[in-house]
DNA sequence: CATCGGTGGATACTAGCACTATCCAAACCG
DNA sequence: CGGTTTGGATAGTGCTAGTATCCACCGATG
């Protein structure tokens, strides 16, 4: 297809298009002649699955990029892909140095223990939740997220993870982790907040008499 | 305190500070002069509340300012106050009209009222979860979240609405509904890809012989 | 065969956001 | 009394994610 069927089919603008080519997260189109070249549906999903980790997952083009040249590199083993993939999920946390904020690295320990999981030193999801654990110190609101752990357990063994595919394509393993991380990620996200719009409706409905 | 103690103890600069006094997230300091005024602990808390939504949450300052405002102005109703903060936290999505859309809006329909929620028609939350579902459907993934929202509601009811003190002072109430929903979010989301990591881990080790 | 609109490629420009920097005059502190 | 801090106003910065413009070219249309 040419760039103005990929452009109405993606919804995007052709210029933006061309944005990306020249970023790399979309590969160049088959060249056909000087100006011309034809793209194929692999664009179109490379193009949804941009659109899905900016618009939906809110990441920077810089870290897309940086999952897309991973999944584009073949030299990489898949394991170390992955760790890529999963750095590049999240947002740099600067470390605040202060009493709280050992006291929540302590925290974030003694909640990885508790479930058993193994993970590495400087995985980023951990930073991220000292941070976490160190904003809720700073506000003086609780701090015990077991059962959070516990439930976020459940969730990733029960439901998650078998309905991965490990086997297929490399770039399919990859996108599958990827995209389970943010989308499923955002989804329990929305629907934790439409469950907790729900519970304080009931608990407002009880404790007012009424208006 | 003046200027500069507020500075420091917050890790702010100054600057910074008298950004959020002009923008109107942090009230004027108590006038002692024409160049000199005194803040106090309310003014503290409010910064660290700021950074918490900003740097945690990654709130655009505008929304933050619209939860404030709506705590700031005593004459709201608590629930319209709730509504405003509960808008603010959502980033706004814009439908992209076609079938997968039409689709995903039935699916979040079915996801909603199998949990016997009842939520508002235009609720934030609602559309997110639609604009991911339209996501997933775009990228042939599976839109079966009846487990998720299953957890979803067991966390909020079990674990998380029983924790807050609904009573005591209007701006308390807001403050942990919102920092509740985007502080425990968070954690909950590093927990799970916490729980991923060394899901993915183990699967490795048993699948792979060895290096 | 002429020409007209859709390319590829390069370069420059833009809007929005969250600050930062600079300046001024008043005021406090020793 | 002189150096430092402050409040208040205005202007400028760096970054991100695009947009816009220009050009030469090419391929289908009449």
């Amino acid at each position: 297809m040419r760039m103005s069927e990929l452009s109405s089919r993606s919804g995007l603008a052709i210029a933006t298009i061309k944005y990306y080519l020249r970023e790399g997260l979309l590969p160049q189109g088959r060249p056909l002649a000087a100006t011309r070249a034809d793209y194929d549906e692999s664009h179109l999903r490379r193009l949804r699955l941009i659109r899905a980790l900016l618009e939906v997952g809110r990441l920077p083009i810089a870290s897309i990029k940086q999952i897309i040249s991973a999944v584009d590199d073949d030299s990489l083993p898949t394991h170390v892909m992955l760790g890529v993939a999963r750095h590049a999920l999240s947002a740099a946390v600067a470390p605040e140095p202060g009493d709280d904020w050992s006291e929540a690295e302590h925290d974030a320990e003694r909640l990885i223990a508790a479930q058993g999981w193994r993970i590495g030193r400087r995985a980023p999801a951990r930073a991220e939740l000292v941070q976490t654990l160190h904003r809720l110190r700073q506000l003086e609101l609780s701090t015990d997220l077991g059962h959070h752990a516990e439930l976020a357990h459940r969730l990733v063994t029960e439901i998650e993870i078998p309905s991965v595919t490990p086997d297929g394509p490399r770039d399919s393993t990859v996108e599958s982790v990827v995209l389970g991380t943010v989308l499923y990620g955002k989804a329990f996200d929305a629907l934790r907040r439409l469950a907790r719009e729900a519970a304080e409706a009931e608990v407002s409905l009880s404790t007012a008499p009424d208006a």
